[in-house]
DNA sequence: ATGCCTCAGCTCCTGAGA
């Protein structure tokens, strides 16, 4: 079972590369099942739910005009489709949550949430600058997203918290770790929210395996930053302890980003089983 | 360089991204 998660800056303009991801992950033997988007940047009306049809794909989305949006694409049906943080007051539309048949859940238990999956796609606020008021809205949501996580995993022991992140672990995961010290996605503050979501029980995938140096998911337009590979590793899947055990690969595919107008970030790719 | 690139929108500039 495959999971990715892949901001696409506007997919009215990434639909097309998209497509061709998946086609190309299926040709190579296994397709992506369940695939979280971010960034759309599009109203609901205008999401392409044909398009992915057509490739064999269902789709759960939450858009907005202009800017943030998520969705799902999946090969099966989702269940208890979730939008936002439920309690949280908020204007931007951020997060999907969905539950899905889990192929590869050990037969000795009966219960529901033994047999299926229960993933989460997010957008994190990037906050622009700490004492901003966005950085004041990034840490209110983060708190708000660590609560119902916590109340997520106890009901689905089997969880995906995948996205855009907006926050780096550490000095690893930046090109430039003395320049953006204590700067926007490197803060003490950012780090001490990410780590209270790893510290519910949870797993960041890409460190479960060996990675190559300068391992990056997101790099700017600007200064040939990616031929440089000037860059940050902002998008993360993280996995509930129950399901760390099945985890056999997970790694960024830098290949869409060399694409001819590419989204500035990558997809990341877990396989499970 | 409070810029550099890219995208959306009340589009020939501005806000936002990260």
């Amino acid at each position: 079972m495959k999971f990715a998660t892949w901001n696409v800056n506007s997919l009215a303009v990434r639909l097309p590369q998209v497509l061709d991801w998946l086609a190309q992950q299926a040709s190579n033997g296994a397709p992506v099942d369940i695939l979280a988007l971010q960034e759309l940047k599009m109203t609901d009306d205008k999401f392409p739910a044909a398009a992915f049809a057509e490739a064999g794909y269902q789709a759960q989305w939450f858009g907005q005009k202009t800017y943030n949006g998520v969705a799902l694409i999946t090969r099966s049906a989702a269940s208890e489709v979730v939008k936002n943080i439920p309690g949280f007051e908020d204007d931007h539309a951020r997060v999907i949550a969905g539950s899905f048949a889990l192929p590869e859940a050990p037969a000795t238990s009966g219960a529901t949430s033994a047999r299926t999956i229960r993933v989460i796609g997010a957008y994190f606020p990037n906050g622009q600058a700490p004492g901003s008021d966005k950085f004041a809205y990034k840490m209110r949501w983060l708190e708000a997203l660590r609560t119902w996580v916590q109340q997520e995993l106890a009901h689905h022991p089997h969880l995906v918290l995948m996205g855009d992140y907006n926050i780096t672990f550490d000095d690893a995961d930046v090109w430039d770790p003395e320049g953006m010290r204590e700067a926007i996605h490197c803060t003490t503050e950012e780090r001490q929210h990410l780590q209270a979501l790893i510290d519910l029980g949870l797993h960041d995938s890409v460190r479960l395996f060996p990675q190559p140096d300068k391992n990056y998911s997101w790099w700017d337009y600007r200064e040939f930053a990616f031929r440089r590979n000037r860059g940050l590793r902002i998008d993360h899947i993280l996995v509930s302890s129950a399901l760390r055990p099945m985890a056999s690969a997970c790694a960024v595919d830098k290949q869409p980003r060399k694409n001819e107008r590419p989204s500035d970030h990558a997809p990341v790719v877990l396989t499970l089983g």
